[in-house]
DNA sequence: TGAGGATAGTTGTTATAACGAATATTGTCA
DNA sequence: TGACAATATTCGTTATAACAACTATCCTCA
């Protein structure tokens, strides 16, 4: 056996190529994404909440109910809401029918910076996927859609 | 005006659409697979790293080289690297030729540990996708690909 | 009614990520 | 050559993520 022999290496799979493909796309999209929303201050968990709170509106929701919504489920919302309340953009109180719950909204502040942000991230999304056709990009949500919905094994 | 009137939200595109579903797919994905090698006591990005390194050798990588090939492109590779070669998995050797340049490869260590999660990651992937058809997933990485390969507007 | 368990959220701690500035080395060209 | 830009990596600092333990409140049912 050679010292500089290559170490064997598992064949790829199809399977591990649209893994790897799949967390490459989404990070390159996020990253787009995420230097676009930190012009306005926000990390892209902030900017995701928001836009969680303002289709609760006016309900608000409870801490648990964001986490479930967001895109990548954050174990420490506490802090986080902590950080977005202290800025003005949430509102926080604690339910008085059921104390254990506290119910967050978004301020006028926080709707007037998500407006802001409206239409910029729209054309971004617009220019990541101007090359493809709709015909094209209704076919891959609907394999994204067949990805998620996977039952457990 | 009502003080309990919903703020309007902007339609929500397909672009967008495909935006999100991109990103929650990897999210759940990559959440299983850091599970998976994190009872082997590493992070998702320390795994790709020694992925990568393994298909290096013999030659080893500099710093940036690994940074350009992981998956989420981390802006702090000294230390992550730095706790990989405290813990043996990894060793690194600044080169004669160009002394600016630190040569990175993957220890018999790193390499064992390595070949311990192959076969799990493998059947891990095949169960994430197990119920998609091998057509639908070719279709799937094409669309990827695509998504990839866009060009910067 | 009151003990045990479930639920909602918080807090403490440690590790890691993010950002920028700094260091060291090499290439370029007036 | 010697100043200046480019490259490769490291370091200092601050913010955030991750994990686990904890408090408070509510629910269930013997």
């Amino acid at each position: 056996m050679h010292s500089h022999a290559r170490p064997s290496r598992p064949p790829i799979s199809l399977e591990n190529r649209v893994f790897i493909a799949l967390l490459q796309s989404a990070d390159a999209l996020a990253q787009e994404a995420e230097q676009l929303v930190k012009a306005a201050g926000l990390t892209g968990a902030q900017y995701n909440v928001l836009r969680i709170l303002r289709g609760a509106e006016p309900k608000g929701l409870p801490c648990r109910g964001i986490g479930d919504r967001m895109i990548s489920h954050d174990p420490d919302m506490t802090r986080l809401l902590d950080r977005m309340e202290k800025r003005g953009l949430i509102i926080r109180a604690r339910q008085t029918d059921d104390r254990r719950v506290v119910k967050t909204r978004i301020t006028p502040q926080g709707l007037s910076l998500l407006k802001t942000l409206d239409q910029p991230v729209r054309d971004l999304h617009k220019r990541q996927f101007l090359h493809m056709s709709a015909a094209r990009l209704k076919i891959l949500s609907d394999l994204l859609e067949e990805v998620r919905n996977r039952k457990p094994a």
